[in-house]
DNA sequence: GTTTATTAATCAATCGATTGATTAACTTTG
DNA sequence: CAAAGTTAATCAATCGATTGATTAATAAAC
C-alpha cells in the first residue's frame, strides 16, 4: 500500500501540474503554488522530481511518446491515404481534446526560448515526428494519384494549426463558437465532432481530385 | 531634438520588449534583461511605463489598434466576397511576417490566465473583432451563393491557426518546411508566398463551387 | 533498525518596484 | 544676455517579497 500511495502521490502531482502549468505557464506557476495544490510539502516536488524543470519534462514525457506509437500504427496500416488521413486526425483530435492542458503546454514550450532546459528539444523532436508521419501519408497518397499535387508541408500545418488554434486559445474560441470550450462535456460532444467534420470536408476538398465524372 | 530623443528611447524599449517578450515570455522576461537589453537603467521602464504589465500593454495596444482598421476598410468594399478574403488573408499574413515576435505574445497572452492584468481582455476583444470580420465575410459570401455552405467559424480557425502555428513556432516550422524561418528575408521571399498561395489553393477549394459547368 | 517518506525552516538569488539624489534642458525673471 | 527657478530624465542603491532549492530533523514503513 506504501508503493501504491507513492506512486498515487507522483501521478497526483504529474496531473495537478499539467494543469497548474497549462493553465499559468512554467514560470507563472511557482513551484509553491504546484506543492500547495497537490496537497503536499514543496520538498516532495524536488524528492520527486529533482527540480522544476525536472517535473515539467515529466509532465510532457508520459503523454508524448504513447502518441506517436498510435500514429505509426495507423500511417503503417494497408488502407486508402484518405482513410489513413482521416483516422490520424481523429486520433489527433481526440487526443488533444481528452488532455485540456498537455497541449498548450507542448505548444507553448516550442515557441519560448527557456534557457537550459532539455525539454524544449524533446518536444521539437517528437512532434516532429507525428508532423513527418502525416507528411509521409500525403506524400503517398500524391505520389499514387489518389491526393492532388498540394503544399505537403502546408497542408499538414493547416491540420495541426486549426487543432492548436482551437485549444490553445480556447477562452477566445469559445467567444467564436459561441460555446463554452472550458466545459468537458461541450468540448467532447460539441466542439469535437465538429472539428472533425470540418476537418474532413476541408481535407477532402483540398485533396481529393474533383470527381467531376459520373 | 530633446523630445525627439524621448520619443526615441521610448520607442526603443517598446522594440526590444517585444523581442524579448516574443522570445522568453512575459514571466521569462525580467525587468532587469528587459532594461539591460534596452540599454538604459531598469528605472526608467516604471518611470516610462509605470509596471512591467504597463510595458506589455503598450507594446500590445500600439500594434493591434491600427491592424483592425486595415481589416475593416476591405470588409466593407464593395468587391466580390473572394477578393474580400484574398485581400485580408494577404494583409493578415504581411502583417504576421513582418512583426516576428508580437503574434507570440498576444497568442501566449490568450492561453495563459494571468491573475490582475488587463492586457488579456484587451487582447481577446480584438482578435474576436477581427475574426468576426473574416467571419462577416464568410457569411456573405455564402448568403450571395458565392461560396459553399462551409462551417463558418471552423473556417476562420483554420486561417488563422494555420498562420498561428507556422509563425508562433518557428523552430518546428523551420524543421517542417527545410528553411530557416529566423531569418527574415527567408521569411518574407520563401515562406510568406508559399503561406500565401497555400492557403489561397486551401479556400478556393474549400469555400468556392465546383465549376463544372461551362 | 534501517530505509523511505515527509516536514518545517532556511538558503542564496532574483523578482518588480521605489527611493532620493543628480543631471540636463527649458522658462522665467531681472 | 545672464542668473534663478522649474521641469523632465536618469541614475545607483535598496526595498520587501518571492523564487527554486536544500537542509536537518522527524515520522512511517518494512
Amino acid at each position: 500500500m506504501a508503493e501504491k500511495e507513492k506512486i498515487d502521490k507522483k501521478e497526483h502531482l504529474l496531473n495537478v501540474a499539467e494543469r497548474v502549468f497549462g493553465e499559468m505557464g512554467y514560470d507563472g506557476a511557482s513551484t509553491r503554488l504546484l506543492a500547495q495544490e497537490a496537497g503536499m510539502n514543496m520538498a516532495m516536488l524536488n524528492y520527486y522530481f529533482g527540480s522544476k524543470d525536472g517535473l515539467l519534462k515529466a509532465v510532457v514525457e508520459r503523454r508524448m511518446s504513447s502518441t506517436r506509437k498510435e500514429f505509426e500504427v495507423i500511417a503503417h496500416q494497408d488502407m486508402p491515404c484518405w482513410e489513413k488521413i482521416n483516422q490520424i486526425v481523429q486520433l489527433y483530435v481526440s487526443r488533444v481534446a481528452t488532455s485540456k492542458y498537455f497541449h498548450k503546454i507542448i505548444f507553448r514550450e516550442i515557441s519560448v526560448i527557456r534557457t537550459g532546459s532539455e525539454v524544449t528539444d524533446f518536444v521539437l523532436e517528437n512532434l516532429y515526428q507525428n508532423v513527418m508521419l502525416v507528411h509521409q501519408v500525403l506524400a503517398e497518397g500524391i505520389q499514387k494519384g489518389e491526393f492532388r499535387e498540394v503544399d505537403i508541408e502546408m497542408t499538414v500545418a493547416g491540420i495541426f494549426g486549426t487543432v492548436n488554434y482551437l485549444i490553445n486559445s480556447r477562452r477566445l474560441a469559445s467567444k467564436i463558437l459561441k460555446m463554452d470550450l472550458m466545459d468537458d462535456q461541450v468540448l467532447q460532444e460539441e466542439m469535437k465532432p465538429r472539428l472533425l467534420a470540418y476537418l474532413q470536408d476541408s481535407l477532402k476538398t483540398h485533396l481529393l481530385k474533383n470527381e467531376t465524372e459520373k
